[in-house]
RNA sequence: GGGCCCGUAGCUCAACGGUAGAGCGGGGGACUCUUAAUCCCUAGGUUCAGGGUUCGAAUCCCUGCGGGCUCACCA
């Protein structure tokens, strides 16, 4: 059974599914991942009849740890703010940073894939007080707190040290303070000046409530807390928080020992590597979410994330043969769901993966699979190729006009293979005329071949063919008058003005070119020593 | 050191309890018109190694070897 659906099958009862990110830095492809698979996992309980919601949390009372978007002016004044309280980039017609953060990069990356979660924010459950009953469980029971960071993690705090970040009264830092003293009211706190090496504090020594807004539970903590308040059953994670003694078995103990709630199920899912390295925006410039999805329509990249098991490491190189190949294997999966015979082997439940992969929940899966779709690596090629009519060579290649549909996912794949040509495309799958000179691979060509082009040169001197159809059955004619295969001649032909040894239809390649200078590299490639 | 994943044809990977497959590459052939298309032939691989469970294992369990990522400060 397919994982998501498995998953659906054990669950019993009302199911909320959460998910969450920290509104900070940009987004790449591989942080996708965990949105896509919370994704099919609520529409699998969907499916299944499971009454379900699904989540999505933004973290906006995290500290600003990260000044890529912040002017230098900013970064001493912001850095170690809560996001919800460092003003939105300067054009930006949001409140502050994380709403803009959302707008700007959730709105943009989620509603294209059909996914589209009831999004929260975590000031917001603090500020109308939700979130008071757990930080004063966590304080009240702070000890509990510290023997769990001790066991679990083997992380030592003082014995002075408490559950709590304090928003400092006087600089409105969050990342600095260092709190004490709990007294079932208030508790005390210092804003240090280095407490953390990314942001300095005030030093302002204070007083305050830690309700209503005024502080927030660590990482931990706080996400434990959420699981309780709003119920959440299912909460999947990335494979560094899932690992022995890290911050899942944390935050599952602080669930069970300090709220006394059972935790969510856990989906403990693995990355997606470039090159065999962890995905970061540094590393990852071209990789960021946006810059793929030019390039991946919202289906391929939903099956992208959907085909493995979550546990699976994903490849993705998408200077590779990632890809053409993802389209490919697309196409594929959606012949076997039409009931096509495919070659090669399928995933157990091909026709789930399939419809989980298509926008809409509601989608026509049969309509869909049964659909014509160009194959990617040809398209890129025809597209290349000046004066080619695509919609017309593509109802040629189905047998049928396309319909409506089917002429939308052409369209789209057509953006797609202009933006990975422009982009990630490797060199062997562009095509470019040798204008400026003759390629050396010329002297690889045969005495026949030689004779050939030359033959071509003469003939096309004296019939001066005019169209792409004209061309190609010249090129034929002469290949037969001079006894060379066919084969030969269009590879002697390629080599000339390519450089390689095949490529798209001659014919019409030829007729795009300058005629002058089509007869002038014919005769000049003959003339080539071998 | 702990955790997870991977180790299958030259390369990339699929199959995940029932006679080991595909794509690409390579080799051979067909084609007067999609020459990166289409079609046909071609890989004889101790499925990393060793043990175990089973009527039957690439597929489950254990051990070892090799590789990758990740955690151990903060979120």
């Amino acid at each position: 059974m397919y994982w998501a659906d498995e998953l659906a099958a054990a669950a019993s009862g009302r199911q909320v599914v959460n998910d969450s990110k920290s509104p900070s830095g940009t987004v790449h492809v591989g942080s996708l991942r965990g949105v896509v698979l919370h994704d099919a996992i609520y529409r699998a309980l969907r499916q299944a009849g499971v009454e379900a919601t699904f989540l999505y949390g933004v973290d906006d009372m995290d500290a600003m740890d990260s000044q890529a978007k912040l002017t230098p002016d900013a970064v001493e004044k912001y850095m170690g703010a809560p996001l919800s309280r460092v003003p939105a980039p300067e054009g930006s017609n949001a409140a502050n940073y994380a709403r803009h953060f959302v707008g700007e990069i959730f709105f943009r990356t989620f509603e294209p894939l059909g996914i589209t979660p009831e999004f929260y924010w975590v000031s917001e459950l603090y500020a109308a007080g939700r979130m008071d009953p757990y930080v004063k469980l966590a304080l009240d029971r702070a000890d509990r707190v510290r023997a769990i960071y001790l066991r679990v993690s083997h992380v030592e705090r003082t014995s002075t040290w408490l559950p709590i970040q304090v928003i400092c009264e006087q600089c409105g830092k969050i990342g600095t303070t260092y709190a004490t003293d709990w007294n079932g009211v208030t508790v005390a706190y210092r804003c240090m000046p280095d407490l953390v090496s990314w942001a300095h504090g005030c030093g302002h020594d204070g007083r305050v409530s830690p309700l209503g807004g005024r502080a927030k539970l660590p990482w931990n903590l706080e996400w434990a807390a959420k699981w309780g308040l709003l119920g959440v059953t299912i909460e999947g994670c990335g494979k560094d928080l899932a690992t022995a003694g890290g911050s899942r078995d944390r935050s599952d103990a602080i669930s069970r020992e300090v709220f006394e709630i059972e935790p969510p199920r856990n989906v403990a899912y693995e990355f997606l590597n470039v090159g065999g390295k962890k995905m970061s925006t540094s590393k990852g410039q071209g990789a960021a979410a946006h810059t793929i999805a030019e390039v991946l329509p919202p289906e391929q990249l939903r099956f992208l994330f959907l085909r493995p098991r979550p546990s699976q490491v994903i490849e993705f190189d998408p200077e590779g043969e990632t890809i053409p190949r993802l389209f490919d294997e697309f196409d594929r999966i959606a012949a076997a769901t039409a009931g096509r015979e495919v070659k090669g082997e399928l995933p157990a439940d091909y026709e789930r993966l399939f419809a989980y992969s298509l926008l809409g929940p509601a989608s026509d899966v049969a309509a869909a699979a049964a659909a014509f779709r160009p194959a990617f690596a040809h398209l890129a090629l025809l597209l290349q190729i000046p004066g080619v009519d695509i919609a017309e060579r593509m109802e040629a290649e189905k047998g049928a006009p396309l319909t409506a549909f089917e002429a939308a996912i052409l369209a789209e794949r057509t953006a797609s293979a202009r933006a990975w040509l422009d982009s990630y495309a490797p060199e062997r799958a562009r095509l470019v005329i040798r204008h400026d000179a003759m390629p050396e691979e010329v002297a690889a060509l045969d005495a026949g071949q030689r004779a050939y082009l030359a033959a071509l040169a003469s003939a096309a001197g004296a019939e001066k063919p005019g169209s792409g159809d004209a061309w190609q059955g010249l090129i034929f004619r002469v290949a037969a008058d001079v006894e060379l295969p066919s084969g030969r001649a269009f590879g002697a032909l390629y080599t000339a003005f390519l450089g390689r040894t095949n490529g798209p239809r001659a014919g019409w390649l030829l007729a795009s070119l300058e005629p002058a200078f089509v007869v002038e590299r014919l005769r000049a490639a003959a003339a080539v020593a071998a």
